[in-house]
DNA sequence: AATTGCATGTAAGGGGTTACATGATTCT
DNA sequence: AGAATCATGTAACCCCTTACATGCAATT
């Protein structure tokens, strides 16, 4: 249990401890299959990469073995060493700290007034097209995850972690839903009066 | 509308429309109201102010009539100006940018795995106990605000807010209920099951 | 008189994004 | 050959939190 490390570390040793990987590999996953809850740069990643493996918690994968596939010989493939998966285990461990967070759109909608119902209509029709577009991929990871329950040991956290993206993004749109009819009748009712 | 400011210069200006406040006042509220979906510092508030008030967008409360009185000696209170105003209305218009949330408690869960059952239980619970001391908390605000209607113009777009934060709440307390009974079931099955 | 709380402020540092730079590989 | 993509890496910068410092006010 090294220094106090960010949580990019984590989310290293984390993918690592399933399957070795690429500083860019690492990138598209968190950007696929933890990007409802997560993101990561490539900014973060790679000096993260460098410090875990001078500290011994992964290693460049040597193995002329693992060149098989299509795996190309400018890529760098890392894999978790021991006392990554100690270091990886003991943070599972520590509490979780108070995720804080910000939704710009209610801020935005807290500072509006009824002259501006237009525009914040606006706002959340796009909130809600970008987040149906997210609840359409929770049904194929489901999917995906079920048909291959023997891939990955912990399918069943995995399943745990998507059914909290679903209740959440089902809010969403419920929330979309409403808010959007009270805006529009707001618009209808301000129809006499002067409006751009 | 000057050079992209931070979100607190918003934050700012929004509370200010509302009512004249001191920096430290612009804090707590922040702190209650917004808290559950918003968060500023002190580091950021104060400098901010003085930002704000640089460029004209604030005013420092020269009221001379409470200035006799020891009443406000040391806090200092400012006002919104016009050119303030506007640049929060052109700010209302501009896009939401995408909001970046980051669930640790499910980066955890994720890389959990079954012989960690009982740690995530714990953390499960512990999230579920800081989540439902704030959603105690709307039924408050919600009661309060419809108590005086009149006080806050802009009362309905509150509670659209309001809606927004008990509906992810709800979430958050049914997904609770559902992944703690899971994660007991599996603490249960792995103790009948001696070890493995 | 001393402690606690109110209120403003600053400096350091971390965490993270963005933009840029550089090659290699693959596709057309 | 040229374009697009893959892949690694760095540097600058920004936002924000934390910790600290200060002084006034009210309380005990």
């Amino acid at each position: 249990m090294a220094a106090k490390r960010s949580k990019t570390g984590y989310v290293i040793l984390g993918l690592l401890s399933e399957e070795n990987l690429s500083g860019y590999e690492i990138k598209k996953i968190v950007d696929t299959r933890l990007s409802f809850f997560w993101s990561e740069s490539f900014g973060q990643i790679y000096p993260e990469l460098k410090r875990l493996a001078a500290e011994g918690l992964i290693a460049v994968c040597g193995d002329p073995v693992s060149m098989d596939s299509k795996s190309s010989t400018q890529s760098i493939k890392y894999r978790i060493t021991g006392p990554g998966r100690l270091e990886l285990a003991e943070w599972l461990k520590t509490p979780v700290e108070k995720e804080s967070i910000r939704y710009e759109l209610l801020l935005k909608l807290y500072f509006s007034n009824t002259d501006s119902s237009a525009t914040m209509l606006q706002h959340i029709r796009e909130f809600e097209i970008n987040h149906r577009r997210q609840q359409l991929l929770f049904g194929k990871f489901e999917d995906q995850l079920k048909q291959n329950l023997d891939v990955h040991s912990n399918h069943s956290r995995i399943l745990m972690v998507l059914s909290f993206g679903q209740k959440l993004w089902e809010s969403y749109a419920e929330w979309c839903g409403e808010t959007i009819a009270l805006l529009e009748q707001d618009i209808a009712e301000q129809g006499t009066s002067s409006d751009e």
